[in-house]
DNA sequence: GATGAATGAGTCTTCATTCAT
DNA sequence: AATGAATGAAGACTCATTCAT
């Protein structure tokens, strides 16, 4: 055969990495062996061991991958110089996640379940995820302090901390809806929206 | 020998179980070997099987039994009559877990992590899980009930909603704590009264 | 099963270690698979590996003990008060070479030749190999030594040479019964006898 | 494209047999992996199949043809009309052996071993070797019968003994030098000078 | 003729589970 | 009841060889 033009071993190795990821959401990292991936992808063995050193290494780039993944589709929300405020912003992101994830089997909730369960054991990949993360609690710690300007947040609160309570909530909303399945990005903007301007919490 | 006592046999199995968490929480599901919880565990092979039918068993029983120790911590917070402000309560709610989570190898935001994960593959988990969620859930709902009657939340709003997000906060603690490990339960309790009381979020 | 005695665990070894032997004998180290060695030795895979971290380490073994097993074979040879002249000494070593050679499929000649080929890549082997041929080397320039006050090597030799000699003498022996098979102990002494106590070879 | 002569094909089938030898020569023959060989040739994996059928014509060449260049380089040696006394025919054949040895990454010794190793499990290999040694073997009994003329030999010794040694002798040189590493051709003039030429043997 | 990507049979090794003692 | 040695099915990975381009 020809020799591959590097885009087409581009697409090898995204066609392999899809596979990955739609058997990875669908039985876990350990439940899916080799032969499964390799069968997903329609290729052989040997093919699928020329663009991954090994198994570990197709679990890790598909987590950081995914992770990227998610950081694309994010940063149009939160680069945003006007931000909307907590509620919508936070029913955007879920939104954004849920068509990101309605992608050909390749369910992104459920793999960031994977890997922040496989943070606990693989602490290259743990940096890695801290890396991304951090970068999004950096960006959301700028958007509240527009939203300070624009009274959605008290005056007097840390941004930082505001940063880590969104970023629960958006944790908090994909494992509810992989886990629980019982809730959409408009439950979340009803939810904070009640809990939010009422009176002095205390 | 003589035949155990049903006290012994309680006590043998909590060990097993204890075993299992502390590798479980050290290295995740799959690459905690049966010998791992068995050394851990300073019994036999034998003796470990006649506990537990086999590995999934004791995975199961691990996770769930999990589930109901959290249960029987967020109990009293859930069930008091006069609860905390929003932000109280979840800076509560966070420092109970992290009490429990405290004991001796024990760590139960590590547990839930791979619990979520699990739950994705295994739809007899899931449905335990949903079980003990949903009643927290309802348990949140009702706090929300009360605090409307006390303007910590709207009394437009939608409790069920509320109570999503209550939840959505905690698992997102848990998931932050236990991936990136820059939280604390004051953190929640700041962060989320700085987003709160403030003007309205349109 | 009850606990193995530390006498059963090393006839458990030893009968591994045979199967080995015979294996390796007959196909070379590497056409030999774990399956035949597992077959031969009449165990399964996971007994074999209990007692041999991986198919190296038995290969490993396999060399060193033959190397020690040799060892032993020729001591009572090497350390005689008073040795035989050259001709008689190499051919009793001959002898207990074969001797030793058919024991059980065992054939230590073929070991040889799989272990100085191995040698050539495995450093660590080759180290084993050095340190146990320079101890055979010692003993025969002692014995060189008692040669000279016998006129058995002119008193004018080094003796480290004539014990490099002698140990090629056998090197080239066990080869040539290997390879050709045209070889007898009595053939070394008559040609030995032949070479020497001629007239001077300057 | 265009045919090739047939000597761009013979240019081509040493290039790889070459590539061969230092990989073999370095690693051995099991692991050395066929790319080992198609990257050190320099070539396409269809281009090294297209002048040998497999691997184990590879090997087989690259040993038999050691073995000729081994006759060629060792012939003016043994078919001189006036051989120099044993000791120093020993010491020119290692010499010789040397010399040939230090060509670019093909050291002859080291295949030596692969090829005696090799001959134990593959008989077809062993018959040819059978040929050139015997041929070797018939050349030394011939210089034998020169040596009784010169009193190098004892005149009732039987030549093909002190052929067998004299083959024995090159082999085990072979053998010290590639395995311990300790031996030059000087040592075994010295040695065998020290060995031979003193009182009766016995 | 040449290329090198793809194949897939063949190996090594692991580990949950059993059961003779 | 307890033990822990033994089992063997299952899975990851390799690498000689082929053949479409």
């Amino acid at each position: 055969m020809a020799k591959l033009s590097e885009n087409q071993r581009l697409a090898r190795r995204s066609q392999i990495l899809n596979a990955g990821w739609r058997c990875f959401a669908r039985n876990g990292l350990y439940a899916t062996k080799m032969d499964d991936i390799i069968a997903e992808a329609g290729l052989s063995a040997g093919a699928v061991y020329s663009y991954f050193k090994n198994k570990d290494e197709l679990i890790e780039v598909a987590l950081i991958t995914s992770l990227s993944g998610l950081a694309e589709v994010l940063r149009p929300l939160l680069e945003q110089g006007q931000p909307p405020p907590p509620a919508q912003l936070l029913c955007d992101i879920a939104s954004a996640i849920e068509r990101f994830s309605q992608r050909d089997g390749f369910d992104l909730k459920r793999i960031a379940l994977l890997g922040w369960s496989e943070s606990q054991r693989d602490e290259k990949l743990r940096s890695i995820m801290i890396n991304a993360y951090s970068n999004f609690l950096k960006q959301l710690t700028a958007i509240a302090e527009v939203w300070k300007t624009k009274d959605c947040v008290k005056s007097s609160a840390d941004t930082d901390d505001v940063a880590k309570v969104i970023l629960s909530l958006i944790f908090g909303y994909v494992t509810q809806a992989a886990v629980i399945r019982n809730i959409e990005p408009a439950h979340m903007k009803r939810g904070l929206d009640g809990l939010t301007g009422a009176a002095p919490a205390g």
